[in-house]
DNA sequence: GATCTTTGATTGAATGACCAAACAATTTTG
DNA sequence: CAAAATTGTTTGGTCATTCAATCAAAGATC
């Protein structure tokens, strides 16, 4: 039963937060909407913004878990298969995450608002942002690896530039629903995989 | 004088709002920083969210000029100019602002997080987004004219992604200074650019 | 003197955090 | 085994504080 009310209070926490933002809600209406007295949220988080990492953490679960099975967050990079498709496989993730998950992305975004001017969030938030860059970069090392001529920039830049590039796609996404993400994702991906086979298609053609 | 008045607390709102944030910040502070009675303040802006609209308006004011200067945001593209000297010169005025207009950023996406539950200050960053996306979609548009083979995508999701990309670097930027936005946005530069020579490349290396 | 500015006090409502006490479950003790 | 004590959970109300917006009146300007 304990165990069950933090996490029933998480879940109110991620659907109230989603539904009507960090600053429009209040610790009391996360409580109602668990069904519990508006003290015990606090008595589970000291404060709001320790509930609203919470309920990313708990939001982004599932999410994280399917990064995990692909075999991009840990472990070694399998050597034999083909790094293309893990990059491909990921652009082909992030549209299904934007498909399936949209709450979970205004929430984020509202994550990134308030981590603007609060010490506390803006931490969760630098974390949350090293660990999927991350993911994108373990993909750019195995590609570039694979790269006849590697590029100018490192891994970490262009990760840093792809995962910046699907964040922004999202926004627009989120900020417009007629945004057409899957189109710009798909854009990404071809100039992505047109850079990273460059010098192969050139080597090929020279021969 | 009036309009003197008028302009003096659109300055404060701005400088106040970027210091402390949207929900941190109360009309009385933004009148005291403007030197002004609280009740002014109400006189010319009748909510708090026409005043953050006017400050990022005011904020971006001088960048915008910049690239209304450059030819990119209106007017017929010049048919002699290299495209890819605009795409380059995008690229670099990119990073210029970076350096020079940090504040901005930061209060740019307190507005987007404001705006995600909120329908007015929602409105303004579409107007917003689709405002700069299009600048970026005019180059793309002379770009690909210029591509022996062009790409699958279109102008304009190209551009989402690549504007995109330029937002998420930003905000990984604002999130965290140490953050080496320039060799990003250098990565993103050197991504696109491989992207739009790539067919002219193979056909130089053809002939 | 009429319109446009400006003042600054007031209003009414909302909020996060806190707390003292009731309640439940588990453990210790005689 | 029963009673007492400890620990852990839950309640619901209170607190001081804050804020956007309003308004009537004073001041400036033409």
């Amino acid at each position: 039963m304990p165990d069950q009310t933090k996490e029933r209070i998480v879940d109110a926490a991620y659907r109230t937060l989603v539904r009507r933002g960090y600053h429009e809600t209040a610790m009391k209406d996360i409580a109602a909407e668990a069904g519990v007295a508006p003290g015990l949220a606090h008595y589970y988080f000291e404060t709001k913004e320790d509930l609203l990492v919470a309920a990313i953490e708990h939001g982004c679960e599932p999410l994280m878990r399917v990064w995990e099975e692909a075999g991009v967050s840990s472990g070694p990079m399998p050597e034999d298969a083909d790094p293309m498709m893990f990059a491909r496989m990921g652009f082909e993730l992030a549209k299904e995450e934007l498909k399936s998950y949209g709450g979970l992305f205004l929430l984020t975004f509202d994550m990134f608002g308030v981590g603007l001017h609060n010490p506390k969030i803006a931490s969760a938030v630098r974390t949350f942002i090293e660990e999927r860059r991350a993911f994108v970069a373990r993909i750019s090392r195995a590609v570039i690896a694979g790269m006849a001529e590697p590029p100018v920039a490192s891994p970490e830049a262009i990760a840093a530039a792809i995962w910046g590039s699907l964040h922004g796609i999202y926004l627009q996404k989120v900020m417009n629903p007629d945004f057409d993400a899957e189109a710009a994702i798909d854009a990404l991906s071809e100039m992505t995989m047109a850079f990273a086979t460059r010098s192969r298609t050139t080597i090929r053609e020279e021969g």
